[in-house]
DNA sequence: GTGGTCTAGACCACA
DNA sequence: GTGGTCTAGACCACC
């Protein structure tokens, strides 16, 4: 439950969509835009601070934390999806080269479009 | 265990043994076939349920979800998780080749574990 | 898994966060906004066509349903609220008239924001 | 049978008998006092620690959880409920009224499938 | 020591 | 008949 919530928060964090020491949802705003309560929200924050990615003030808006260790969740956000790619590959059936071919063509791809 | 049957589902489904949106056999049966517990047997679909290969329905017969082009699909999920690699490796400044780099050596650490 | 994402778009219907005959997001784009599989979606939606909540053509962007059974689904979501809030007014060990009164202040402070 | 055990541990934690923060009795010791399998504790626990009552970290013992007013956080989840029921009965056009009758229905439905 | 997962079978709910 | 849930105990992973 409170899982998916953190990896979600954390992917935004690592992605860059949530930048250092932004301010981010209140509580009772993520709980409405997730439609889930306010206790599970609640928690999650819980353990992100402690994952120090995050951090809470009494009464002051909860932040990213200024120097948290982003490049090494970063590291293990990156890692996670080439993991995923590798395990979607083998389903696949395609081999390494074919993989790493398929990432060239998407780096293409993006370049492509950050030109246009 | 279970991943084990997992797998040969995947397999039979890809190779066309058991064609689309065409019933598959009951947990029950499959698990006397195979001389597990009915719960192995659950198990497993439930977590081809999750990657959308078969449908369950309560009181019906289990069938080969009818997605079209499954593979399709699962080409987009690639592309998908290789995308954010390429987004997060850019966040870390990144080279394509220390990416391509990266790429190597989690298929390499994937396959050790498997033979561990 | 899948089921919360229909869970969520439910209540989007009934809520009138998605108007009838409106268009709804691409598979895709809710793939990435909801960071999971395409897959999933795709049988998420596919879920929701055969309730009739959401139509979906091909090549065609996916829309509401026209004259589903809006009311319905309505009632039914708002039973589900009501189901919950008693759940936990009971946690909390409220009285039934507790809980009336305070449905009748939380009508009010509605009301009270309307205005302003 | 997992069910009254989350009933009598809330009862607990609402009585104040296992304080915020403290440790709560590991699974095993919970399992041979109340004479149930592991598992049936262990089902408690999670429902528990879904609803953010509890927290278990692995290795260590599990503990109640140390969310400042848990009271009135359930308050808030109860009023975003209700709000919601007040949103969706203003979608279908029900007066106040009907809204407070279709409440007292819904209460008199738990209570008859409780006693069923 | 702790909690977490896997396989198991009996029983329940739906069709 | 079908799939779904509950209780069970052995084994694993973490601390």
């Amino acid at each position: 439950m409170y899982l998916q919530i953190i990896e979600q928060i954390r992917e935004r964090v690592a992605v860059g969509d949530w930048a250092r020491d932004a301010e981010i949802p209140s509580i009772r705003q993520l709980a409405v835009a997730l439609r889930v309560s306010v206790i599970t929200i609640k928690r999650a924050y819980f353990e992100l601070e402690r994952e120090g990615v995050i951090v809470t003030h009494h009464g002051k808006p909860s932040r990213v934390a200024e120097v948290p260790n982003l490049e090494k969740l970063r590291g293990e956000d990156l890692d996670q999806h080439l993991d995923r790619a590798l395990h979607i590959g083998a389903l696949l059936g395609l081999s390494p080269d074919e993989l790493a071919e398929r990432l060239e063509r998407a780096a293409k791809r993006r370049n492509d479009e950050e030109q246009a």
